[in-house]
RNA sequence: GGUGCGGUAGUUCAGUUGGUUAGAAUAACGGCCUGUCACGCCGUGGGUCGCGGGUUCGAGUCCCGUCCGCACCGCCA
């Protein structure tokens, strides 16, 4: 207790008699500053004593600088920094030296500061982990001390990362002449999409606000206004189970304009992503977008959001196969296939390996057909039984596939196997190594479908959200064949990752009206849940269109991960709590009352 | 809601078919050391084997339940 106050009594002295806190940051001291005197503060990093003189590692934000205190030199002094421990807070006075032993690891390796006073402005119990680029902390540790954590390199860039980012986003929006509106984030529950968050009102008890899943319904309020270039990095939650690039609440660069069509959201926002690809990565992106069509993206990759660093592209192979009396090809919907070019030497143990990867319960698959195209032209499949070498090179011819390829054949019921095909093609490409992590291949995926058929509750769903316009051509479907409407809805997919999606809206009330209709909505309900926008739509709505991208799934990919969360300050974990601030957790009786909230005990 | 993997020293992990006092590395602490930068050398302390129950002469190890973490499926307009 005593020793403890008299350390409060000695930091306060210290802080008192401090004039300037320091001069420099840790990173950026060289050679050019031999000679002067300067003022550091920072965090021990480490501290290695040889007996006769001891060094210092100080980090801070920008850098590591190495102290060093010499027993001949001041031996109070040296005394004193042996007893640092690690994470202390500290002020440094003194001259800057060339090292005689340089460290061209690091950027200030060249010199050292010859220390000739030493404040502690703080000490530091011992770190649960070590708070070094490889840290022997685990992910839940890591967790609970964020702000250790943050401290480490890597981290600590990403989210340095994410600020660059958000600016470029700015500089670049602002200026095309968009203008950035902050939106609530009490707004109110919808029924379709996610599952809401809800915040209880205390003023209108029984009553809830909902955070938006997206300002989706306020920014097209927003283009009602006139504002018809609207962005905002923004906020949005969704009530709905965690994944690794899947966080409840996370952020949007949400994006709208007025008196557009397709063609000018798309090059817009080309611009913006070419944009931070310069800016960030130092990546020209000259060529135009590929775009392709939804029904082709899942023809030829089995996903709307294919990896198209590398081809390797299904071919439905149903008619030539089929007629043999082989059962399991004559009793499948679809039969389709890819070329591993290169890997007709793969060995039974390989082709087993995935086989079982395909027939994991996530995928499902029921098996694996394989057929060899050896070197010397010769053919070896895993159903010689019921083919020759002739029927064989059919496949051969409608498949491309060259001598030393390895032809993979999956068939069953045709979506199932265009999604195991798709997982299968994503193995093979990550063992070929065609994924890589400095390349990046952006692609629009277009002409989605405007709704989709629920087989529990027999209704149709909007596929993107209620407020997507069909394509002009396919409004005359909406009646008789809705499954068959195309969206006036896009994707940008990038290297596999669904980096953000947007539409064409409906600014006519009698289309607007045609789709709650399909949706099943009576006109009393719409206007329940959306009479605020339904009545704006009123006063001059201007067509409009816009989308909106997943700020940290974008800077992870920039970031070379598939995690987003360490690109987020202060994550949720797998099951949606935050376990350093140890919440989600009770409210007190008192505030439940004035809620005139009751909470059920027990299960 | 479901599937898989995991939970042992502050931390990361090992721990054989169920069998003596549960180990290693690292961190911490003490000592030695004048050019370290993953410093080195010597020494010391440190364990509710997630929790509860069961089987057994005996459980870190086997069984049941439960909690927590990670990855995935469902879900995510």
């Amino acid at each position: 207790m005593g020793s403890f106050q008299s350390d409060i009594f000695l930091i306060f002295v210290e802080i008192k008699n401090i004039e300037m806190y320091r001069t420099h940051t840790c990173g950026e001291l060289d050679m050019k500053c031999t000679g002067e005197d300067v003022v550091l503060c920072g965090w021990v990093q480490k501290s290695r004593d040889l007996g006769g003189m001891t060094f210092v590692d100080l980090r801070d934000r920008y850098g590591l600088t190495q102290l060093v205190f010499n027993m001949e030199t001041n031996k109070e002094l040296c005394e004193r920094a042996r007893k640092l421990g690690r994470e202390f807070v500290v002020q440094a006075k003194g001259k800057v030296m060339e090292r005689s032993n340089k460290n061209l690891k690091i950027s200030t390796g060249e010199i050292e500061i010859a220390v000739n006073e030493l404040n502690i402005l703080n000490r530091s119990e011992i770190p649960p982990f070590t708070i070094e680029e490889e840290t022997d902390g685990g992910e839940e540790l890591r967790m609970k001390y964020r702000y250790l954590d943050l401290r480490r390199t890597s981290v600590k860039n990403n989210i340095i990362l994410r600020h660059r980012v958000s600016q470029e986003v700015r500089k670049y929006m602002d200026s095309i002449d968009f203008v950035e509106v902050e939106t609530p984030i009490l707004i109110k529950s919808t029924p379709e999409g996610a599952r809401d968050f809800v915040v209880p009102s205390r003023m209108q008890p029984g009553t809830f606000y909902a955070l938006p899943q997206s300002p989706q319904t306020l920014k097209q309020l927003l283009m009602v206004a006139g504002f018809d270039k609207y962005f905002q990095i923004v906020k949005c939650f969704r009530d709905e189970d965690l994944r690794a690039d899947r966080q409840p609440e996370f952020t949007q660069i949400d994006c709208e304009m007025s008196f557009v069509d397709r063609n000018d959201v798309l090059n817009t926002f080309e611009g913006l992503a070419k944009h931070l690809f310069k800016q960030i990565k130092g990546i020209e992106l000259s060529e135009p977008f590929l775009r392709i069509p939804y029904l082709e993206a899942m023809e030829y990759y089995g996903s709307d959001k294919p990896d198209v660093r590398f081809e390797m592209r299904f071919t439905d192979i149903t008619g030539t196969v089929q007629g043999h009396d082989f059962v399991v090809f004559d009793s499948s919907e679809y039969v389709g296939g890819i070329c591993a070019e290169g890997c007709s030497e793969y060995t039974r143990k390989q082709i087993d390996e995935l086989t079982a990867f395909v027939k994991r319960p996530q995928i499902g698959a029921k098996g694996l057909i394989y057929v060899r195209y050896n070197v010397d032209g010769t053919l070896k499949s895993s159903v010689d039984k019921f083919y020759s070498q002739n029927e064989l090179l059919k496949w051969v011819d409608v498949m491309t596939a060259k001598p030393g390829d390895l032809m993979l054949i999956m068939a069953g019921e045709k979506q199932k196997t265009l999604t195991a095909l798709c997982e299968l093609r994503l193995e093979m490409g990550s063992r070929l190594g065609l994924r890589t992590k400095d390349k990046f291949i952006p692609l629009w995926v277009v002409d989605f479908p405007l709704l989709e058929w629920d087989e529990e509750t027999k209704r149709f769903y909007a596929m993107h959200h209620p407020f997507t316009s069909p394509i002009p051509e396919d409004l005359p479907l909406m009646e008789k064949a809705p499954g068959k409407v195309r969206a006036n809805a896009y994707d940008l997919v990038i290297n596999g990752v669904e980096i953000g999606g947007g539409s064409i809206r409906i600014h006519d009330a009698a289309v607007q009206k045609m789709m709650f209709k399909v949706l099943g909505f009576s006109e009393k309900e719409a206007d329940e849940q959306f009479g605020f926008l339904l009545n704006a739509f009123k006063f001059g709505a201007p067509p409009h269109g816009g989308i909106a991208f997943g700020f940290d799934r974008w800077v992870a990919m920039f970031g070379g991960q598939d995690s987003i969360r360490d690109f987020i300050a202060f994550p949720k974990n797998n099951s949606g709590r935050d376990v350093m601030l140890d919440t989600p957790a009770p409210i007190s009786g008192q505030q439940l009352n004035e809620l005139k909230l009751i909470v059920e005990k027990g299960e």
